[in-house]
DNA sequence: AAGTGGTCTAGACCACTGC
DNA sequence: CAGTGGTCTAGACCACTTT
């Protein structure tokens, strides 16, 4: 491993954790699995111990290994979590959890605001707004169905996009800066539909997150983003 | 700064993190404050510049502090405000709407920590705990079951409290500066008994909230929080 | 030029676990 | 007993910002 070469200089821990990160991916690595241990790593990888200890402890305190002190460094069960006040990209959160990511787009197409559409963007009824319908997917199970619409007059390009490389969110805020956010979070039945895509059991809740977000004082998206109950859950945390 | 004493054996770099907690506590460091430097702190305390940078780091990932390579390290904005997690007082907030509030105690026990709670507490297992469940009401329907655990250490009169006109929220607000918190919120399906509490139609989920709050370091609460899926939901608005 | 945080190392001692 | 992670140190080099 080396540190040298000022051009893509990434951190040697950083290095660490990736390769780690590709043992988990690759399936090499299970969950409950044990992770090389310290020592094992600093020989494998020619760093120090202390550049495998960080390392080792961000995936730690980022939830991906657990590690118990006199037994070893673990796959930590991958209870899916996340912040749900800061826009997260789905994409990149499975893919930092070191497992597949990909994207199917169910629905794509050019629709008629309704009256409640209308209210929430503050645009007229029958206003055009793009809508899309993608099944965000985490190592091939589902994980999130993500019902959008979008203003046109802050992503002209949207319908021309190509979802399955780029997440509507990485589009909308590679094209419009994000100004403001608003969130409501709710526990609902899934349709039938739904529950089928998201592949739920029988009875099983929906976590069911609402985000409207502003760009230049005027709605640019309303997102509802459904995930199975018993696969999701949403952590925050914050100091006083 | 001394790392002896096998008894009450704390870390330095918690010390540390102490420290400078402290320092934000009593006012000596507003918001926006610049932080000592490592090299002030490492002469200051008496450890090395290696145990003084993990403190800040952990602190500045924690979200206290903000660091800026070549310029300094300062106490981070602390926009409690606008969090949608923030720590609501559930009487509060019924009463704000208008409406008639009161609670039912439930229970309330003293408790022995088993595997799991121990380690939320970060205690040893059998370590006693006081335990509450307390049913609220928003004009005589229930709408929020309270479960919690609290640490003797943090609220020693707690047991003794009267939960129909304090909130255990608002006891342990008086009694404990809250200096940090983590939040989960699930959505699940409730158990019969608590379905039946909260008034709930069949197959209808509940919103779950898990809170862990922290005083001076260590965790002082652990709620578990079941609203009704179909009665209440968490909002919540941000600005970038 | 001086100061800041970012990173890395080699070596050390410790408490704990499992055999 | 050997192996694990947890912690700590003294010193080093770097890129960066401020003066």
């Amino acid at each position: 491993m080396s540190a040298t070469g000022a051009a893509a200089m990434v951190p040697l821990y950083e290095q660490v954790k990736a390769h780690v990160l590709r043992m988990i991916g690759s399936g090499e690595l299970q969950a409950f699995s044990r992770v090389p241990s310290e020592n094992e790593l600093v020989r494998l990888l020619n760093v120090s111990r202390m550049t495998v200890n960080r390392a080792l402890n961000d995936l730690a305190s980022e939830g991906v290994l657990t590690r118990t002190a006199g037994v070893g460094t673990f796959v930590a069960e991958q209870s899916v979590r996340a912040h749900p006040l800061q826009i997260n990209n789905i994409a990149e959160e499975i893919r930092r959890r070191g497992h597949r990511y990909h994207a199917e787009v169910l629905l794509l197409e050019l629709a008629c605001a309704d009256q409640a559409l209308a209210r929430e963007f503050g645009v007229h009824p029958q206003a055009p707004l793009f809508h899309s319908i993608v099944l965000h997917h985490e190592n091939e199970r589902p994980i999130q169905i993500e019902d959008r619409y979008v203003n046109p007059v802050v992503a002209p390009d949207y319908m021309s996009a190509d979802f399955t490389v780029e997440t509507p969110n990485e589009h909308l805020v590679r094209v419009a800066p994000l100004q403001r956010a608003e969130h409501v979070v709710r526990a609902a039945n899934p349709d039938p539909d739904q529950a089928q895509l998201l592949d739920m059991a029988p009875g099983e809740p929906c976590l069911v997150l609402r985000r409207r977000t502003w760009t230049n004082e005027i709605v640019a998206s309303f997102a509802t983003l459904l995930y199975p109950g018993s696969r999701y859950e949403f952590a925050g945390r914050f100091t006083v």
